[in-house]
DNA sequence: ATCAAGAATGTTATTTTATAACATGCTGCC
DNA sequence: GGCAGCATGTTATAAAATAACATTCTTGAT
């Protein structure tokens, strides 16, 4: 009924091969296209990669700024708009953050759950949701052309956590 | 399945009703809730309604202090936020705007199909689509606190004007 | 190898959206 | 009438995004 190519990790797991992962994927998938994934936006994406919750556009201004000087805004959304546009990474219109795709090949819009407390994003495949919202579309004769399916709240973990005490968010990668 | 307490009403319809149904009812529903509707929130609330398209704070704003002398953003955003609060306005996420909603006096999230080409914004209650997004949510014990679902694409008018010519958009109140 | 065309990046300035912090004013209650 | 709490006004600034133009890099044709 669903796949969930990732949903929630566990806090801890291996993140450096998730970048390493995405990276690969993201460079074949380039190569493939014949587009070109240029040093800048393959730092860029490994900075969107650099956790499981969505960064900001000036988060990622700032940590590239560690490395090369100064950079402006335009550089990059315009990485993450090439980024976008080869379905690498998504945007999360609720939060204006962008999180990597971990399903880059099969162009589609992801469904998100996000938690407040860790910030994790998970990213589900979920073609039930899809399948009730084009009956809708349907209904209305409306044509989709882009979806935003974005729910925020508690992940397990973080729920438990809330529950019994209230420490530091779980501190996933 | 579904009901549709509004969908997409014709291009061209009473409007002034539809403002005036709502300032009712938000009356009402702030009497009862002991809520003050304030002039400025009642004209915030009215400007919303200008239209059935999401409206921006700074239309809202520019709108404003035709009226009233100069105006400042925080007073739009704390009357958009009242108004949110006490959910007869709704954000509509990716365009950073906001709509009025038909139906406040019931506690929901909204699922919004919007027209790229005349604008407007149709609110639907779509049970199918929560229960399907709850089940999905279920499965991954997360505990949903916010829903964000926004189809953009066009409206069934806009979708045939668009396959004849393109010419200039249906023009909904 | 060289050059031209197009793509990518750099640079500067500005726009758009939103909030912080503090001052003033209004309203209902005692 | 005074005060407590809410609502609004005011000033300044933060945060997110883009416009417009300059420069550099890449690639393919010659």
């Amino acid at each position: 009924m669903t796949d969930e190519p990732l949903a929630f990790l566990p806090p801890r797991h291996d993140h450096d091969a998730c970048i390493a992962d995405a990276l690969d994927r993201a460079e074949r998938l380039c190569a493939d296209r014949g587009e070109r994934l240029t040093e800048l936006r393959r730092r860029v994406l490994e900075l969107v990669w650099s956790g499981h919750a969505p960064q900001g556009a000036y988060d990622i201004l700032d940590a590239l700024g560690q490395t090369r000087g100064r950079v402006a805004p335009p550089t990059v959304y315009r990485a993450l708009d090439f980024l976008q546009a080869q379905g690498l990474i998504h945007r999360i219109e609720s939060l204006n953050a962008f999180i990597g795709c971990p399903a880059p090949e099969r162009r589609h819009s992801g469904h998100f759950f996000i938690c407040r407390r860790c910030r994790t994003a998970a990213e589900l495949d979920a073609r039930a949701i899809d399948r009730a919202i084009d009956r809708e579309a349907g209904r209305l004769g409306f044509v989709i052309e882009q979806r935003t399916v974005e729910l925020l709240g508690l992940c397990a973990p973080c729920r438990e956590a809330e529950a019994t005490a209230a420490p530091g968010p779980t501190g996933r990668a």
